[in-house]
DNA sequence: TTGACATATAAGTGAATACTTATATAATAG
DNA sequence: CTATTATATAAGTATTCACTTATATGTCAA
């Protein structure tokens, strides 16, 4: 009955749109313009974006003339990758039996 | 203006009630009223969060007598360690403050 | 100072989400 | 059969979410 999760990291990684918007400052530092090309939405819809990220904390920002220079801060998705890394002894072994994934009936069905 | 990002997988561990689940899936598969007790929620609300994870292929069930024994299928969370191992290099590198220009080294490449 | 540029915030909207209570289905016990 | 147990679905609701347009802020250039 108790609560030991946060929602945070989890959930702003939820979006397809935040995980391309780190895909791409992984590359690199990006201003806002620069990714709102990659982006079929408006800029304000952007900036909600990243302001998920940035409240966050995966992302960081500064200022460089009129411009908001966007950066990554990997860090805070090593919480993600500590709790899912203590799936990886499931799926080890499982993948190469029988190609991708079997189906959700494991009882010798196929 | 591409979108090769799916949502499934990622928006099943949003929330933490969903995690949880997982998480004492992979102790041992559970029945239904097994995994109720550890929550605070009707059970109907617990039933319609493991929709969700069935859905997305993460568990699945199978009936035993009256009951539905659910267990883990952790393969499809390896999208989401793959995903987020791409990272990992980037806080590595800080956390043992080896330097930012280590992590500068992957410009090119994927 | 004025105007353009770069980004953020405000306000509004429709859809999705996470819950509730009520009811349906399914298996077993009597 | 009927009643009980176990789980799922239906329907309703309040909140959150991802977007939009309009406007505000902040920086620079002329």
């Amino acid at each position: 009955m108790s609560e030991p999760y946060t929602n945070t990291v989890f959930q702003a990684i939820a979006d397809p749109t935040r995980r391309r918007i780190l895909d791409l400052l992984k590359k690199h530092e990006h201003p806002v313009n620069s990714l709102h090309e990659h982006f079929d939405m408006t800029q304000p819809a952007l900036s909600q974006h990243l302001r998920v990220l940035r409240e966050v904390g995966v992302v960081s920002r500064r200022r460089q003339g009129r411009q908001q220079i966007y950066c990554l801060n990997a860090v805070m998705l090593k919480e993600v990758y500590d709790w899912v890394g203590h799936y990886e002894q499931f799926w080890r072994g499982k993948l190469n039996a029988l190609g991708e994934y079997l189906d959700a009936t494991q009882d010798e069905a196929s």
